[in-house]
DNA sequence: TCATCATGTTGTCTAGGACAAAAGATTGAC
DNA sequence: GTCAATCTTTTGTCCTAGACAACATGATGA
């Protein structure tokens, strides 16, 4: 058996830590210029080869900084008060209160109880609905997985087995609403880069339950191909999904272009967790704010477009 | 009304063609030093900007790269001989003969018919057998698929339009198979920047159809947590996925890091359309060739732990 | 015919320097 | 005091060109 300290020798190159902490290798080379940080030894060759502590720092500065954070302002920091930073964050948005069976829910994915986890899931699909599934849990409880992974009481596997279960869960629901094929037609897909696939299947489902006939064309769409996609499925409405995670400007960039090289009679509607969203307004771009939006959204659609 | 080539006018930064292509910075500008392609325009700040045409070539290479090609042996030539190599190819694989069935599923990918697409592989499942339809059916289209999407008798969005059909096909009938919790205890993922989720759901639903209990942690865990994941669930087995795309180094790396963390007692599974699988053996790491392998080596493991 | 060795080939790493875009701070007008 | 415009700092990404290890290929000899 193994100690500890040693066990933790683990040694990363820069090419493993950029796929690690989602940094490229340009900026974790200007910032070991500028802040010093991470300080990384040097292999027989004179290459980078960073240690587990530094890369689980990254990890988290990656985190706050999807957040809001700036890099100079925390990089300083030891990681015990990088993850009081985090801590602190989400309390103000409504934290401590967190219902009962969202804890017990928690509770399963830290057990690793993977069986019981979807039981109880599909369990609450039919005890609350669909609807009421995605509002008041799967909303609620994707927050509270993520605050509880950057806290480190959660690993990533944890979180990675939450939301493959959770997907399965979505899937099975989504396929058991009737499609009657009845506008809106809506396409749903993401951005490059943006791999976030249960914010897009929670807005298929809701968008299916609102009667709408929904086509997914999963996560990472070329923005030409989303051009391309609307004009084959003869779409009434582009749905974009973007997490938290995903650069701000590149939502702006790209909702702009698409917005552009998409008729201007297709609706482009963007959600999701994104902070950029509420920022600044785009032309001819409706933002959904959470998925209690998306019905009203479907009616004025329909109102609008004299749909009975 | 613009003309066709005024449309075309799209540039990429070499940022946009890493994303579309799946070629790092680095790459693209070793290169340009040394085969003269591509050979970007430059912006007024002197950065590189790539025309459409360049992209669209730098895509068919990166998929003839994934088949064994070498790009100083390939590069010079036009995208038209390139696109015949590709046709080429798989010639050599029993190209010609893809079963009639398939051809009409293709054909409903083409025509973007996706509830009639949907429709038809549920049939097939239950025509063939879950096990059938993954060998005879989803391996043969998945190659099918990947070869007129290089040949570009296929969009992205219509590839993508695929994946997320088969996709939730898939799910539906792993849901439907009846889980015992008898070993082995199979848990199955995928590296880092191994994005397939494909290959992972045709082994997860192979194993769990052999009688296996499977956990899924779906794509991109990292190594440290497929360890801890390994534990946690007390595996048997940890059986990881590997597409074409993804390099050869990092499959050999990843696995040998992988066997020196994790217990011997847990056999190490890898299987997928990863050339570099078959070229270097793995000391401690089972290399399943194909899906029709997957049933022999549960069986063996069956056999050498004396689990009746 | 097969193993060993030399030769290409290829991807990834190195070093600072440069600059645009966004965020933050400051100023001035009303 | 509030808001808009301008200045300053911060920050990520791109630039060049050299180096080298890992792998594939071809040549050599037993």
């Amino acid at each position: 058996m193994m100690t500890p300290t040693e066990s933790q020798q683990v040694l990363y190159s820069i090419g493993a830590v950029e796929r690690d902490t989602g940094l490229t290798k340009d900026t974790l080379r200007v910032w070991e210029r500028r802040y010093g940080f991470p300080t990384p030894l040097r292999d027989l060759h004179g290459e980078r080869v960073y240690s587990h502590e530094q890369v689980e720092k990254l990890r988290t500065l990656k985190r706050l900084l999807d957040r809001g954070h700036r890099p100079g302002r925390i990089i300083d920091r030891s990681l015990a008060e990088l993850v009081e930073l985090a801590d602190a964050a989400p309390a103000q948005a409504a934290a401590g209160e967190l219902a009962e069976p969202l804890h017990a829910l928690i509770a399963l994915v830290r057990q690793h109880r993977v069986a019981e986890l979807r039981q109880e899931l599909g369990q609450a699909v039919m005890r609350q609905g669909l609807a009421g599934f995605l509002t008041d849990t799967v909303g609620p409880l994707n927050r509270a997985i993520g605050d509880a992974w950057m806290r480190g009481q959660l690993e990533i596997f944890e979180e990675h087995l939450y939301t493959e279960t959770m997907q399965s869960t979505l899937r099975g629901a989504i396929a058991s609403i009737p499609q009657h094929g009845r506008p809106p037609r809506v396409l749903l897909t993401t951005f490059p880069n943006e791999q976030h696939h249960l914010g897009l299947l929670m807005a298929e489902a809701m968008c299916a339950l609102e009667g709408a006939t929904c086509v997914s064309l999963g996560t990472q769409t070329p923005i030409f191909d989303i051009v391309m996609a609307a004009d084959s499925h003869r779409a009434d409405i582009v749905a974009l999904s973007f997490s938290a995670a995903y650069p701000a400007v590149q939502v702006a960039d790209g909702l702009e272009e698409l917005r552009t090289k998409v008729p201007a009679r297709v609706a482009i509607w963007a959600g999701g967790t994104n902070a950029g969203l509420q920022r600044r307004a785009i032309e001819g771009v409706r933002v959904i704010g959470g998925l209690a939006a998306v019905g009203p959204a479907i009616a004025d659609w329909q109102a609008a477009t004299g749909v009975a």
